[in-house]
RNA sequence: GGACCAUUGGUGUAGCGGCCUAACAUGUCUCCCUGUCACGGAGAAGAUCACGAGUUCGAAUCUCGUAUGGUCCGCCA
């Protein structure tokens, strides 16, 4: 089909040139005499104008039409579109095929719900917002070859169906025709066969590798995904955080032009775990868990009795407008995380108020005041259970939930950081010697925590971290 | 495996025992409009309120069940 130009890129440099297009109308807007259409393709959109006199066909939203015209300078320039400086005006129109009316505004701003997306995808698809979605994963595949090439890693593909490996999530399965009532299964990573390449000297390899779990789904968790799955040799943690931070760095100048900052911050697990109540982390707000056992062990309190770990986190200016149900809903949300519930204190006109006051004599209401550093209006809340990581998780949660609700979180702003140091071993609750791989069982303990190895194996901590980008783990 | 939430014109929501012959926005259709770009103006069509049973004089609204979707916990090397 003849087309000369992309409809998106037609600037005023173009202004006096004969143009054929094609795309998708996207709106169109009658005046009379006049008429406008906005059309659409994979570029963007370029407005046509219809002087009286051209004959225009029936022509409705999403129809394809192919269009020949001139490109001229608009009257009044709208600021809004980079295609906003021009106009085509249109000499001949003829439509390419017709279409129904869509079920959904077909623009950035749709209305519809996601399940609405969903089910026509193949429209959602047509929306500019999907279409730079896609473009996004594609650069960053580009780059990522491009990056690791550079650094003398080999891409290698390794097989789909394989032998189930018994650790880590449940495989899907195939079942094989030849072998009757054998089956294949997908893999979760290509954990074994990378390793494997290691020792077939490969030294550096990479794959933008396809992942299968056969787990539950979240709102940010799929059954199937990408990976981009590195494994080398000769290399010690430092060296991968190096050459992980500088592909991020890349990414982040190519994609949104954002001048990440190397090297990355480093915190500890169990520093990120006490004080952002996170293992993925957002640092971009504070809102951190504060210890107060030292203060809260001493109270009457019986329910603090078998609590090794009491933290406490304080939520400015919310201690008069927060509400019983909204306190209700807290204790919900902690209850989630194997706490018995949530505590709470409000400071007002220089001294604490709420029912927990009356296990608290003066002089721990007054440490209480100095150690937080209160100050009129604070929402205090805390909990108190035998397991650190309850106490972390849980008021964590409440953490993210105030900072959304308060809006702490500035929109294009970026946060990344590694954790590290992640345990090698996580004691099974309610058993006296049994443990499970924290992070995964891929990883080898640090040298200097090997003599604990025996002895109190949750001491170990491994070479192990994880990327957090805005709170997510990346 | 468990808990909770939702389901109302094409789309997104409101209504939460009688004012419902179901409202609003948007979309759609018809007509008008020579500078719109979230165009504007006038009018019209469009919904057995997911399904099944029950409570009630009366159910979109309450109860139970079913289906579908979602969120979270478990799970996620």
């Amino acid at each position: 089909m003849e087309r000369t130009d992309y409809n998106g890129e037609l600037r005023l440099s173009d202004v006096g040139r004969e143009v054929k297009l094609v795309g998708w109308v996207s709106t169109r807007r009658r005046l009379g005499a006049i008429e406008f259409i906005d059309l659409r393709d994979n570029t963007g959109i370029v407005q046509l104008m219809i002087k009286e006199g051209v004959e225009v066909p029936d022509v409705r939203n999403e129809y394809v039409i192919s269009v020949t015209g001139t490109v001229s300078k608009k009257e009044v320039p709208n600021p809004k579109l980079p295609t906003g400086d021009i106009e085509v005006i249109v000499k001949e129109l003829k439509v390419v095929n017709k279409a129904e009316n869509p079920p959904f505004i077909i623009a950035d701003k749709t209305d519809a719900l996601e399940e609405t997306r969903l089910q026509y995808r193949y429209l959602d698809l047509r929306r500019p917002e999907m279409q730079r979605r896609l473009r996004v994963r594609a650069k960053i595949v580009q780059l990522t070859h491009e990056y690791l090439d550079k650094n003398r890693f080999l891409e290698v593909e390794t097989p789909i169906l394989n032998l189930a490996t018994p650790e880590g999530a449940r495989d899907y399965i195939v079942p094989s025709r030849l072998h009757h009532g054998s089956f294949y299964a997908l893999p979760q990573s290509p954990q074994l066969f990378k390793q494997l390449l290691m020792i077939g000297g490969i030294e550096r390899y990479y794959q933008i590798a396809k992942c299968f779990r056969d787990e539950d789904l979240r709102a940010d968790r799929q059954p199937e995904f990408t990976q981009i799955d590195v494994e080398c040799s000769f290399m010690e943690q430092d060296d991968i955080l190096t050459l992980c931070e500088g592909m991020l760095q890349r990414y982040f100048k190519e994609i949104v032009n954002y001048d990440v900052k190397l090297p990355l911050r480093r915190i500890d697990y169990w520093d990120a775990m006490d004080t952002y109540g996170s293992d993925k982390p957002d640092t971009r707000y504070e809102l951190t868990l504060k210890d107060v056992y030292a203060i809260m062990k001493k109270t009457s309190f019986a329910g603090f009795e078998d609590a090794k770990y009491i933290r406490a986190i304080v939520i400015p200016n919310h201690a008069t407008e927060t509400s019983r149900k909204v306190l209700d809903e807290l204790q919900v949300e902690a209850r989630k995380f194997g706490l018995k519930g949530v505590m709470f204190l409000k400071y007002n006109g220089g001294a604490l108020s709420g029912s927990f006051t009356k296990f608290m004599d003066e002089a721990a209401q007054k440490e209480l005041i100095e150690t937080l550093s209160l100050k009129e209006d604070d929402l205090v809340l805390f909990a108190g259970s035998p397991y650190r990581r309850d106490v972390d998780f849980g008021l964590g949660a409440l953490r993210t939930r105030f900072a959304k609700e308060m809006g702490l979180i500035k929109p294009g702003t970026y946060d990344l950081l590694w954790v590290i140091n992640f345990p090698m071993f996580d004691k099974i609750e309610g058993t006296e010697d049994q443990y499970t791989a924290e992070h995964h069982p891929f990883t080898r303990p640090r040298d200097e925590d090997l003599k604990y190895l025996d002895t109190d194996p949750e001491k170990v901590l491994a070479y192990a971290y994880d990327i957090c980008i805005n709170g997510y783990e990346a």
